[in-house]
RNA sequence: GCGGAAGUGGCGGAAUUGGUAGACGCGCUAGACUAAGGAUCUAGUGGGCUUUAUACGCCCGUGGGGGUUCGACUCCCCCCUUCCGCACCA
């Protein structure tokens, strides 16, 4: 015997399948094809960390898993590596970006092998390489080409502290998501993707994943489809003084027409300008400024009682010819439908609200509410609606668009939440757009195919220009160009792509990492997608998975893949949480308890936070290090600055890795979020422990490894565990097949002599999980390596169910005793059986037997009265 | 406010075509082996009542309240709480 020591054996065997290749994908292989894949990380410095270590364990026991099960499995790793905070250290050190990558990536790629990790390091892939961004290069040319690229001038969130530009989802409550810098509208050059033109096929199409249901409905909620109506609103032109207009809106309701008593227009709404009366301008102008400073924040939140100004104008409501004002306020965004309402504060709302505050006339037009006290919103019958009158809402809708299609003051139309994607950045560490803006007439011109990659330039400053324009644009030798069609002078673009860029595709380059013809070969595209499983966290749920599908399905179009969507099954796995100690400071410094006598936590203006290898434990209850202080011990997300984050590297070094996949296995459903728990990993690692004490006959034990045949009971509950071992891990169970294991693992432990064919299928289904101790099990067992080229053991369906089994007596609904009774008694024996049974015949025997329900193998309930 | 997910022992979590609630693990208790045990092994461990004590037995128990059913963690209605996402989207 020996002891288990998974520091010795991780390595070798890491070694192993390096050397044999173990996992590398045959691309010829005739087996079934499954593809697995991770969301590859950007390779931070901070290294890997222990939610990264969650999703990627899933995969890889799915990966070692298919592969038993007979399928040729792709399973590549690599690395998201432009993005900002490497540029962000560049500006602090001088570094290149490239320099603090590639060292990140070697952190990252050495902690993913001490894990064990069966990646197919050939398909290595990194964002940043030139090879690689050639390609994303090339889409966007596609994308160029498709008119689905184009300039905007559209106001943008500049960050002055960053110099950069931020998308909405860098901007967290009107600051900078890293650094927390102020963030202010400015409309700005920028390259913007029409994804909008693919609105409804990324809504449709997402009837054909294998998603969640919260991701699903998250994706549908951010495309936001909506059906109604647009409708025209002539101006009245006596009220502006001969100014003639039109005042385009959109409604979802366009059955409350009648009731519209006023309009409203966003501040940034070009009619503002047009329609003010000269008496009103004064106020307009100074109102539209005000919009204009505030942050979108601002204009939402900060909104106890809806602002706005009245024009002087007058629309003319095209169903009854009423003159209705029109207003200017910011409740109405100029980013959704025409940028223009009819408000109809009987039945919505906000309009309510608004017409309450500025004393606007409520008319009633569904019945069934009292729209003086409240809008009205739900559904009901038609009134104060001419023609409309006494018809339920939904075919008011349908007559009246009918009716102003026929007029031509409007018609039926669709309205996306969903804008065109903001596809710039003012940074200098992402991939360069390969066009160039020609001088003498500003034309933007495609650099050729044969140009691609136009390269990242050296560059001695990291800062941003700080007019907006990113480094590249202090370059002059790279920015001077020629026009590749005319030869005369032209400038290059200096904006960049955003991070999501690379990502949009990486997935399709993993099957083909090395074609320099196409960016993936279409016969390749045809075997390996769609991907199977695709593993990560869900802050990606839907911005990241959008794009990619909008690339793919514009891919999709012009022929490159034949697959209508990338991802057939996504998985989001949950976050894990740690534990932060803290206490609270008063505002002389002095520190206190956060933890009340009930042992609850009480509120405190100032916290601090203590490390947990810092607190002092008295008992059961954390302690300041120094102080006599109760620390309140809260479960949250992890973080550096709350001092709670767990390292993957400790535990490895302290259990090894595979005590730490099998714990992150074991802690609970893989989607749920769940809390890390130091001594849970002991947990596993004990039982890590006690297999290998059994594999290697650890005399203190007294078992015995025979080469013997199993014995009937044995039999049966190997074939049991293989059994829920396999279901359980084909359904992505993992905590319940570790359990599996373990009951089996406890069972033999009782034993006195356990056959060796008992424990090889253990260590072939412990393989996935705990690769490393499985593999020298498995040698130790007397096999040959590896035991990752072993088939998957099978189970017989004639050894899972048991001659005689336990049946839980019920009398009344009550479980009153349980009998032994043979696998194929029927209601008579078990009845016969039941009645033998003193617990059970105690509360049947003074009364009559009205009912008796037997379902063989799992009730026998008699109903007595 | 809208949408999604979820509330089960001291803790993480099992169990849902309705059928013995609490598998497995942590922690805890006792015993064994020990010079020692934060090692290991064995047994026990939801709460309460009954009992000299044990066994047996009984009652309660899956966020709360109703309901359907022979039988409900599971299905239906109402309510509460937590987490996540969106947030004046007309």
């Amino acid at each position: 015997m020996s002891q288990f020591r998974p520091q010795e054996i991780e390595p070798k065997w890491q070694a192993y399948w390096e050397e044999h290749q173990t996992f590398r994908t045959n691309g010829d292989s005739e087996r079934s094809p499954y593809y697995v894949l991770d969301m590859f990380p950007y390779p931070s410095g901070a290294g890997l960390h222990v939610g990264h270590v969650e999703g990627y364990t899933a995969t890889d026991i799915v990966t070692r898993f298919k592969k038993a099960r007979g399928f040729e499995v792709l399973h590549p790793m690599g690395w998201d590596a432009f993005g900002l905070p490497a540029e962000q250290y560049a500006l602090k050190t001088g570094t290149h970006p490239r320099e603090t990558t590639a060292k990140n990536v070697e952190t990252f790629k050495g902690q993913l092998k001490s894990l064990g990790f069966a990646y197919d390091w050939e398909r290595e892939i990194n964002t940043t390489d030139p090879d690689y961004y050639r390609w994303t290069q090339w889409i966007f040319l596609k994308l160029w080409e498709q008119d689905l690229a184009y300039i905007a001038e559209v106001p943008v969130n500049w960050c002055p502290a960053l110099g950069t530009v931020l998308a909405n989802e860098e901007v967290i409550d009107g600051k900078s998501e890293r650094g927390g810098h102020p963030v202010v509208r400015k409309p700005m050059r920028q390259w913007m993707l029409k994804i909008t033109e693919y609105a409804d096929r990324l809504l449709e199409d997402l009837q054909l994943l294998d998603w969640p249901e919260h991701l699903v409905e998250m994706q549908r909620n951010w495309i936001g489809r909506s059906r109604g109506a647009e409708v025209d609103f002539a101006v009245d032109s006596e009220s502006t003084g001969g100014v003639q207009a039109n005042i385009r809106v959109f409604t979802t309701r366009p059955d409350t027409l009648f009731g519209a008593t006023y309009m409203v227009l966003a501040p940034e709404h070009p009619l503002v300008e047009e329609l003010t009366a000269s008496e009103r301008r004064d106020a307009v102008d100074e109102y539209c400024e005000q919009a204009a400073q505030k942050s979108d924040l601002e204009r939402t939140e900060l909104q106890k009682e809806k602002s706005g100004v009245f024009t002087g104008a007058y629309a003319i409501n095209p169903v009854n010819q009423e003159k209705i004002p029109i207003w200017v306020a910011d409740y109405v965004l100029y980013g959704y439908g025409t940028g223009a309402i009819m408000a109809v504060p009987g039945h919505d709302e906000r309009d309510w609200e608004f017409a309450k505050a500025h004393d606007l006339p409520i008319v009633e037009v569904i019945s069934g509410g009292d729209v003086q006290q409240e809008a009205f919103e739900g559904d009901g019958t038609l009134v104060n609606s001419a023609f409309l009158d006494g018809l339920q809402v939904e075919e008011a809708k349908q007559k009246i668009i009918d009716w102003l299609e026929d007029r031509g003051d409007g018609k039926g139309a669709i309205n996306y939440k969903l804008r065109d994607w903001l596809f710039s950045r003012q940074r200098y560490w992402g991939e360069p757009f390969p066009v160039v803006h020609r001088e003498e007439d500003g034309a933007v011109v495609p650099l050729p195919e044969q140009q691609l990659p136009l390269t990242l330039p050296e560059v001695e400053e990291y800062q941003p220009s700080g007019t907006g324009e990113s480094p590249l644009a202090t370059i002059e030798e790279w920015v001077q160009t020629e026009c590749p069609e005319t030869g005369k002078p032209a400038r290059r673009e200096t904006n960049t792509m955003p991070q999501w860029a690379g990502s949009c595709w990486y997935y399709l380059r993993f099957v083909d990492p090395d074609n320099d013809e196409a960016p993936i070969d279409r016969k390749l595209e045809e075997k390996w997608l769609p991907v199977d499983l695709y593993v990560g966290g869900a802050e990606h749920a839907v911005l990241h998975l959008l794009y990619a599908r909008f690339w793919h399905k514009v891919l999709y179009d012009i022929g490159v893949v034949s697959t209508k969507e990338p991802f057939q099954r996504v998985v989001n796995q949950g976050m894990i949480l740690g534990t932060t100690y803290r206490y609270a400071v008063d505002e002389a410094g002095q520190p206190f308890s956060m933890v009340d006598h009930d042992g609850d936590s009480i509120e405190a203006q100032q916290e601090r936070v203590v490390r947990p290898d810092r607190v002092r434990w008295e008992g059961e209850t954390p302690m300041h290090p120094e102080q006599d202080i109760e620390l309140d011990a809260i479960v949250e997300k992890m973080s550096k600055s709350r001092g709670n984050v767990v390292n993957p590297d400790d535990v490895v070094g302290e259990y090894g890795a595979d005590s730490l996949r099998l714990y992150e296995m074991f802690m609970g459903p893989l989607e749920q979020t769940k809390p890390w728990d130091p001594r849970g990993v002991t947990g596993v690692h004990r039982f890590l422990s006690r297999i290998w004490r059994l594999v290697t006959e650890d005399e203190d034990l007294g078992v015995e490894i025979t080469d013997g045949d199993l014995d009937d009971e044995l039999k049966r509950r190997l074939h049991q565990t293989i059994h829920k071992v396999t279901d359980d891990t084909d359904e992505l169970r993992f905590n319940t097949a570790i359990a599996a294991m373990m009951e089996y693992v406890n069972d033999l432990y009782k034993r006195d002599e356990v056959p060796r064919v008992a424990l090889s299928p253990l260590v072939q289904m412990l393989a996935p999980y705990a690769p490393h101790t499985a593999e020298e099990l498995w040698v130790r067992l007397g096999h040959k390596p590896s035991v990752s080229e072993q088939p998957w053991p099978e189970y017989d369906e004639a050894w899972l169910e048991e001659d005689s089994y336990e049946l839980a007596v019920q009398v009344m609904g009550k479980l009153r005793g349980t009998v032994e009774v043979a696998k194929d008694a029927d209601e008579e024996a078990a009845v016969a059986a039941a009645r033998a049974n003193p617990d059970v015949e105690r509360h049947l025997e003074e009364a009559e037997i009205r009912r008796v329900i037997f379902v063989p193998g799992r009730i026998l309930n008699f109903v007595i009265g």
